[in-house]
RNA sequence: CGGGGUGUGGCGCAGUUGGUUAGCGCGCUGCGUUUGGGACGCAGAGGUCCCCGGUUCGAGUCCGGGCACCCCGACCA
């Protein structure tokens, strides 16, 4: 269907974001509040995430399983600080087949307690370790306040649970995970994510340690991607899983799990929409090239249409995601915006003009108006295409780094100018001494928290004052106001 | 769960001190002309005015009570 433009980002960014998951046919809502219905569209952007990590953990040794949506009451219970966590997100059904249920059934918020369960039965001996299960499925969290994407009652991810014979090797599972999202999120989503360990206030609900990757989005905002924990021996301990060593022991396993969910999509359309509407990374667009012919009389359209078959055909067969726009009630102005506000990333003009002089033109979602516009010829167009994909992934990519560069600053002066820094909406890097007080403080002062403690850090070796509490500190951490 | 706002064709809105056939723009359908940056003409279709109750000769409009959604704050991938 056809829409007019989005509300511009500078003028209001929410809007902005509303505007464009509906109008670029990415999401709608649903009838049950807080639900939404993904569309087509968003539902392919969805897949390439989907299929970008798939492969990603198949190669690292993981393999894919099916666990239940419904899961025992009482196993929530097992996990003191798990309960805790999400015990007020939880969906409970009490009565099925029209009877009351003897154990109410939980909707899974995630699934470490039924897959711990499942492990315990499966593991007997070091040789079944480690044991490396992921699963996609969708989980349901009853959330308040909710938001297309980044925030909905029910979302689809992908959860891993593994399982290892020591913490060493279960932390550098835990770690092996946070860069695989690193990777994908960098290289595919063209995002540039930070690596880093959270604090122990804004850590997973059960977990010895949480990581996570965080992006920054175009307002300023922090945006938490993806996440990996290291589950100590919590879970194998609550769920009894157990194997055999080596000297005939029995021992407590070291499980981890890590996440990214549909919330990435949303991460996506943040980091790269500008004025317009969307701006995709082609790595992961569903429609990397839009073929928009041009004739003016029925003469011209025969020559016209047979240059845009031939062309499409070839960019097909070189496994380019290309699409004919053929709407014959459209006209191709409005085709071009309609496409640029989907966030296509190169888009093909074809008309009687090129089909003489053997040209095409070539417009470029990353770089706008007329600047982004080339005539080429039609020998060699798919290096030519595939030249121009490279270039956008890669520019996207810069401009986010670039962007986010530019907004945050160190910050070691004081906690006023630390303060200033958050409040002008942008991301401060100091040295935490990681307390849950100078946390608070923080959150009650700017409603902003500590995003992580980068695992690059900026003076390694180094120790500092924490900016709240003045006592000591040996790391420094990220702060922002996030979704 | 607190504060503010909005409910009128698919979407965005107008609708006066209550007054009879509820309008406008976009979109939609049909035909024709158009087509290199959001085309145009003609002819059409489409409405329990959020719900329930009340006041009145008469309610989209006034009153009472619900419900839904949106925005801003406390909790979260």
């Amino acid at each position: 269907m056809a829409q007019q433009g989005v509300t511009p980002q500078s003028e209001d960014f929410s809007r902005w974001y509303t505007d464009v998951v509906q109008k670029a046919d990415l999401a709608d809502y649903s009838p049950v509040r807080g639900c939404m219905i993904i569309k087509p569209y968003g539902y392919e952007l969805w897949e390439a995430v989907r299929d970008g990590l798939d492969w990603r953990f198949k190669e690292t040794g993981h393999k894919n399983a099916y666990f239940p949506l419904f899961i025992p009451e009482s196993f929530l219970k097992k996990e003191a600080e798990h309960v805790e966590g999400f015990a007020p997100e939880l969906a409970v059904v009490t009565i099925g087949g029209g009877k009351e249920l003897e154990e109410p059934l939980v909707v899974r918020p995630t699934s470490e307690t039924i897959i711990g369960w499942a492990f315990q039965k499966w593991i007997q001996s070091h040789r079944d370790l480690p044991l490396l299960i992921n699963q996609w499925a969708n989980v349901v969290r009853w959330e308040l306040r909710t938001r297309l994407f980044l925030r909905t009652m029910e979302f689809l991810w992908q959860e891993g649970h593994t399982a290892h014979a020591t913490h060493e090797d279960a932390l550098a599972e835990t770690m092996r995970m946070l860069g695989v999202y690193a990777d994908f999120a960098i290289n595919d989503a063209a995002i540039p994510v930070i690596q880093g360990r959270k604090s122990q206030q804004e850590r997973f609900a059960g977990a010895l340690n949480s990581y996570s990757i965080e992006a920054m989005m175009r307002d300023g905002k922090a945006l938490q991607a993806g996440t990996s924990h290291d589950l100590g021996q919590n879970f194998a301990k609550a769920f009894d899983i157990q194997f055999t060593d080596e000297s005939n022991e029995l021992q407590y396993c070291w499980t981890t799990s890590w996440g990214v969910s549909t919330r990435m999509v949303g991460a996506i359309v943040m980091t790269h929409g500008d004025e317009m509407g969307l701006r995709l990374p082609p790595k992961v667009a569903p429609v990397q090239v839009v073929i928009v012919p041009i004739f003016r009389k029925d003469a011209e359209q025969g020559p016209v249409m047979d240059t845009v078959n031939r062309i499409f055909a070839d960019l097909k067969a070189a496994g380019i995601r290309v699409h004919v726009d053929n709407r014959d009630t459209m006209s191709p102005g409005f085709k071009f915006n309609d496409w640029e506000m989907r966030g296509v990333p190169l888009r093909m003009e074809i008309g009687p003009k090129d089909v003489e002089k053997n040209s095409v033109a070539l417009a470029r979602r990353d770089v706008p108006g007329k600047a982004g516009k080339e005539f080429v010829s039609q020998d060699g167009i798919v290096e030519t295409v595939l030249d121009r994909l490279d270039d956008i992934q890669a520019s996207l990519l810069e401009q986010a780094t670039e962007y986010r560069n530019s907004h945050l600053h160190e910050v070691s002066s004081s906690y006023a100018d630390f303060i200033d820094v958050i409040n002008g909406g942008e991301w401060a890097l100091s040295w935490f001494c990681g307390g849950a007080a100078c946390e608070a403080k923080v959150k009650e002062d700017t409603a902003a928290v500590s995003r992580n403690f980068p695992l690059e850090q900026p003076h390694p070796g180094e120790t500092g004052k924490c900016i709240i509490c003045g006592g000591a500190a040996h790391e420094m951490a990220y702060f922002a106001k996030a979704y």
